[in-house]
DNA sequence: CTGTTAGCGCTTTCAC
DNA sequence: GTGAAAGCGCTAACAG
């Protein structure tokens, strides 16, 4: 069931048929009688555009491309469901792909993506390498970046304002009567990171405690790296009070480790993580968490998006920074 | 950067250039050097296929579709991540769609997935309705069902054997002496549902235990549902000593109303969950659950369709069901 | 061994 | 008011 099928059963020409499905009967003056009885036979038949020959026509897919490092972990879910939800409503589909957090399979995703013709990119990005995503904007595929990000270049990006959750996280540790506070970072080099490690730094040193090297550990946002720097951690001559696990799957490390030794939190140590999830509440000790706006993110980066697909001329870099809320609950002992 | 500027650029004609590109260099007898030349101009030029109008010249574009209920549900994101790599290794993308758990929703998606000409389509169904995934297998593109689906239908699905993960999971807590245990449903009707209530019903039926009515409650898998019928329960005359839940999010609904009415798990109610999560170890109290082989459903899922797409002359209906195991944790106590 | 050409299904310019 | 025809970028049948 072609359009010429349809032009065919009507005995009107294809042309004819195509302007009325795209709405564009008025422009053409064509009768109303003409129109509805395309309208009829359309959906009589069951007709439906191919979209894929419409994309050729048009140089316009109506798709978007996702990439995020990991699907799999519940803050990108979220932010995925958002966003599929969010470009639907506004008629795009989403083509999803998974980097594994590689930058090799991240570069890889960006040329099959140019080959597909998106309309538009949002990427999580893995962080250490903008070359490529810049070479795709330059060629003219519009981009948004998400979450981490690249400070001074010319991307356009929205994440939230990491340094400021990782500081307030340390200063209420702090006003528990933490001194020994252990972060748990994720990949160093990668803005997301440098920024909240800056926060755990700046609110020690504001608060007139030393940094203590030692206690700055930890390669990947994942759950072994969690696991692996709090054994490190805790079998060390002067153990940590406290710690600020930089991602949810850290901090599910950080409470198998703790388990595992025998010790228990709040009690022996404290925690607070980054990234609030449904289950943050209901773990062995309520967790204290740094939450971000997942919805605002994905509905400003489709937004943003959108507008660049639209206004391709308004060349003006777009960065958008969230305030993330800390959620206060017994993970943190006072000690004082 | 067409095949025409490349093909412009060499001095050759577009057919040999396409011939060399899609490794047909030998069928046509295409002599090394102009091969050679060809694949060096292409790199060299960064020149990319349109893979839109490759797709519209093959009617096969190398895309599945890929519709779950919930993409947020850590459940689905996990199928999601092993199908988007799964098919990727074989050269197809994924367009992810969210139906919401809503039966309109689903099919406004099948029709939008036929209209972008998938390959293939790869769908967890609301459960309620498969007579749109029916008419689109019968306009000929191939579909999996995959975790709920309709028994007696003649769509290739694979799924866990639920009457058997919950049998087990009943039989487990008789075992440690509970004989008042509660079912916290999800959708009633949805074969997943029916097959994990059956499985419950049997367990007690075949241990002497009479089955209670009022013990079966809840009609989603949403959290809520799951928090709304704990308390329900909770506040009856004779409440009961252990329930069963029927997903990932309805135990987290009960955890949350457990904690609230001030009781614990296990000493005042002990619990098993299906849906093994990353967090299931670090609950409150470590929860019993009933895993699926989410790795193992995305993989098969994604070959069986590709073998559907390739060979379509094999309509043989493919039912593929896959035992789940018990992770037996402290969430359910022994009051023998 | 290589080139010419006919579409895939659609939109849109130009013509009447 | 409507139609004919060009062409989006690609593959493959046919021709040599």
């Amino acid at each position: 069931m072609t359009i010429h099928d349809l032009a065919n059963y009507l005995g009107l020409s294809i042309a004819t048929v195509s302007r009325v499905l795209n709405g564009k009967a008025k422009d053409y003056r064509i009768s109303d009688a003409t129109s509805r009885k395309v309208l009829d036979a359309a959906r009589q038949l069951n007709y439906r555009p191919n979209r894929i020959a419409r994309g050729l026509k048009l140089t316009r897919t109506e798709t978007l491309g996702l990439i995020v490092p990991d699907i799999a972990n519940p803050f990108f879910a979220s932010i995925a469901k958002n966003i599929e939800l969010e470009a639907r409503r506004h008629g795009y589909s989403l083509i999803l792909c998974d980097s594994l957090d590689e930058t090799e399979t991240e570069n890889e995703l960006l040329q099959l993506l140019w080959e597909r013709k998106v309309d538009g990119i949002i990427i999580a990005p893995v962080g250490y390498h903008y070359q490529n995503i810049l070479a795709l904007k330059n060629r003219g595929i519009p981009v948004m970046v998400i979450d981490r990000h690249f400070p001074g270049i010319a991307l356009p990006f929205i994440a939230s304002d990491n340094y400021t959750g990782a500081y307030s996280a340390v200063e209420y540790m702090i006003s528990q009567g933490h001194k020994r506070i252990a972060c748990i970072q994720g990949m160093p080099g990668v803005s997301v990171n440098i920024a909240r490690v800056k926060g755990y730094h700046d609110a020690l040193n504001d608060h007139h405690i030393a940094f203590d090297p030692k206690l700055l550990a930890g390669q990947d946002f994942g759950e072994k790296n969690g696991y692996i720097q709090t054994r490190l951690l805790m079998s060390n001559s002067s153990p940590p009070t406290a710690i600020l696990a930089l991602s949810n799957l850290i901090s599910l490390g950080v409470l198998r480790a703790i388990g595992e030794i025998g010790l228990g939190i709040p009690d022996d140590v404290s925690l607070v993580s980054f990234d609030e999830q449904p289950y943050s509440a209901f773990l062995s000790t309520p967790m204290t968490t740094i939450e971000q706006r997942k919805d605002e993110i994905a509905r400003l980066a489709v937004h943003s998006l959108l507008d660049l697909i639209n206004n391709p001329a308004e060349k003006r870099a777009m960065e958008m920074v969230l305030k993330p809320s800390m959620i206060i609950r017994k993970s943190v002992r006072n000690i004082l």
